[in-house]
RNA sequence: GGAGGGGUGCCCGAGUGGUUAAAGGGGACGGACUGUAAAUCCGUUGGCUAUGCCUACGUUGGUUCAAAUCCAACCCCCUCCA
């Protein structure tokens, strides 16, 4: 699986194949593997995709994995893991693995941090210990964690934001992304994306991603997006910025999302995606079909043998009535999750998939038009029908 | 047969004169979830011709301006003693 003697320049590799209007197709290699983009990246924060092994996630066509450094500070500690031969080796997973830098828990945890231009300190949500992140360590410890795509230190502006606040913090995270590129080693197969923010205002996009451009990065990540803001608010924001990025590198954007959201952004140009939809909602009962998403708590399917998805290959579809599935969900059996949580990460492999070989057969609007108007109409008479 | 304890909304259970359509759980029903403090969190949960009225705390009757709360009788349930 070692991709280094595939790839003996420093950095990551990305070919694209084929472009569909904004759209592109493309593929990534890292030190331990190839991704095919557009690429969707299952969330596994403290080494752990939850409720998976390894192996499922892998068969669900996942390529590579996103870990979080600031989870992985406090437990096990980023130390701990490298003495065990880095994440790969300590979750069983010898694919590539992304690791989100800590930017996100900026925001997410901003009532147990403080924030100095210097960098940040957690009160841990643990044990309430103090925890300094800043973007050299940030750096380390995705270096010790082994991960073969480190993110920058970034403060994820959270919405609503002014413009002066949107600027003053993007303009933090662009030091920082700057310092963070300064102390990232550069080896083969592995790599350092910046993170666009500005909030929701065009001009700070595209200064951001100018000074990110100017500093010169393996990929350019959108931060700070689908935290609040109207879903068009988003779709517009990435039309002003993601042009606005260098077209040979991968662009991420990060958080997102729905599978919607997932189809509007590879229209606009996104090369790859994370979020924890699929295996949140799946772990509570929220399963996202071709024709829309169904409530597995909801009594309607008490009676109903049909499978989650009648087109859905997963191994969940192929044996499992939706009864089955309320049942475990309303007996609180951690099956219930599972079982969710593997059809929907299979479903959104399989969403990436599709949007891949249409953008290689020029019919990426085609394709993703129907792919709306199906999931769009939600079509819940089809779906409820319990006889 | 005797002595204690108890019967509250779908269930468990608090409440011992008024601010009680009745705490809190559970269950049920619904919703939210977008770089995971999430197998979490949030609503609703007697009826109606609704800023008010009706029905309701085992049953019936009584005391009181006012009763789930006090009194009497009765009906059930539990424990102990014969």
């Amino acid at each position: 699986m070692s991709g280094a003697a595939l790839n003996l320049e420093n950095g990551l590799g990305f070919t694209l194949l084929a472009r569909d209007g904004a759209a592109r197709r493309g593929r990534l290699v890292t030190a331990h593997g190839t991704v095919e983009t557009p690429a969707f990246m299952p969330v596994g924060t403290v080494a752990t995709v939850k409720g998976m092994l390894p192996e499922q996630v892998a068969a669900t066509g996942a390529e590579i994995l996103l870990g979080n450094t600031y989870h992985l500070m406090l437990r096990p500690g980023a130390e701990r893991v490298a003495r065990q031969g880095g994440l790969h080796r300590f979750m069983n997973w010898p694919r590539p693995i992304l690791t989100d830098s800590g930017g996100f828990q900026v925001m997410s945890l901003a009532k147990l941090r403080k924030l100095d231009a210097e960098g940040v300190t957690f009160k841990s949500h643990i044990d309430g210990s103090p925890h300094r992140l800043n973007p050299e360590r940030a750096v380390e410890i995705q270096e010790l964690l082994d991960s073969d795509v480190a993110m920058v230190l970034d403060e994820c502006t959270p919405f609503p934001a002014s413009q002066e606040q949107a600027a003053a913090s993007m303009r933090l995270s662009m030091r920082w992304a700057e310092r963070c590129r300064a102390a990232f080693r550069d080896r083969p197969g592995y790599g350092l994306f910046g993170i666009v923010q500005g909030g929701v205002h065009p001009s700070l996009r595209r200064e951001s991603a100018a000074a990110l451009a100017a500093i010169g990065f393996d990929g350019y990540a959108v931060g700070g997006l689908a935290v609040g803001e109207p879903p068009e608010t988003m779709l517009a924001v990435l039309e002003e910025t993601v042009p606005a990025l260098p077209a040979e590198r991968p662009r991420y954007l990060m958080g997102v999302g729905r599978p919607q959201d997932l189809v509007e952004s590879v229209r606009r140009g996104i090369d790859m995606f994370d979020c924890v939809l699929p295996t949140r909602s799946g772990r509570t009962g929220r399963a996202y079909t071709g024709r829309g998403e169904l409530n597995l708590k909801n009594a309607r399917h008490r009676d109903d043998p049909r499978p989650l998805d009648a087109a859905c290959g997963c191994a969940v579809c192929s044996g499992y009535g939706r009864a089955y599935l309320h049942h475990l969900f309303r007996a609180g059996e951690m099956l219930g999750p599972i079982l969710l949580t593997l059809h929907n990460l299979t479903f959104y492999q399989v969403l990436m998939r599709d949007l891949r070989a249409a953008i290689e057969a020029g019919s990426l609007e085609t394709v993703a038009a129907g792919f709306l108007e199906a999931y769009g109409r939600g079509d819940l008479a089809e779906l409820a029908g319990a006889p």
